[in-house]
DNA sequence: TGCTAATACTTTAGGTTTCAATTATCCCTG
DNA sequence: CAGGGATAATTGAAACCTAAAGTATTAGCA
């Protein structure tokens, strides 16, 4: 009735499979260096707009961190409500809005980005360099697959 | 005042940021392909149970799926009033509960499964066999890593 | 100019997720 | 055999997430 796997799908199921245990795996202990600063998704956030002082949509931010824009909405709002980010009407286009950093996100950024950059370096330093740069290189493949998938 | 990146830390980052981006494309595709059926996370407990008839607990699918247990009680509590799984107190010791399939949710597994399948190897199908090899070799090596750290 | 389609964000409904606090049950030791 | 500590699942609060519908605004074209 079912026609069976052949090896090379399999072999593929089990990628996926691997790919999610160790996103989950490494999510989760990054989560809990973040803990007590904010979460994951804010970061996330502001790590992208700490390098765009001019601000950036929310399309483009959807884009990027490849979440809805609805979502973004409510991350937006609790920036905003922290007092880390604020929203700017574009007066050229009044559909978009730009997202910025306040002073007081901008010195939040400069704490916490190199503390969890040094955080994922430190989980990761188990592996060889040369793990490390064919992961990168199979991974960068993938991710263009995946990519023209998408359009 | 900050002390700069190393060129092998940098590599780390890196690797994460693509382990993240290929995740979360891979997600999207795969979200798109389940979603008239059921969620990703309803499917990831209906395939754990699919192969354990003798049911399976809270605690070890929490620790099989990277979830919370309290996540779980909401998604058994859903897939429960879709009449695909039900729940059943272990007699030897009454703290424990076996989660297993209902006719409906086995049947409806031998529908999804080879379809949830067939879309992942279909997604992954643009990359070589030897790639496919080596990834799955240098996450595993990773995964080791992660879990190692885990305890 | 004025209508229509497209774009940008927000809202809503239904799930998912975590962490922390509870409840129920079991185990173990005095 | 009783109390204290561990284990299993649930609950609650807050945030995240998506898809789809809704609201403004702009752009394009007849």
């Amino acid at each position: 009735m079912e026609n069976p796997l052949s090896s090379s799908e399999r072999a593929r199921v089990g990628l996926w499979i691997r790919l999610a245990r160790c996103y989950n795996l490494a999510m989760r202990d990054l989560r809990s260096g973040l803990r007590e600063e904010c979460t994951m998704p804010q970061f996330d956030v502001l790590a992208q707009l700490e390098r765009s002082p001019e601000g950036l949509t929310f399309s483009s931010l959807s884009e990027h961190l490849l979440v809805t824009a609805g979502n973004l909405t409510g991350i937006v709002d609790r920036l905003e409500k922290q007092g880390l980010a604020f929203r700017e009407t574009n007066p050229k286009d009044r559909r978009q809005t730009f997202i910025k950093l306040t002073d007081k996100g901008r010195e939040y950024c400069n704490k916490i980005i190199p503390q969890h950059t040094h955080d994922i370096a430190k989980l990761l330093s188990g592996l060889s360099d040369n793990t490390v740069q064919n992961l990168r290189g199979d991974l960068d493949q993938l991710a263009a697959l995946l990519d023209r998938k998408q359009e």
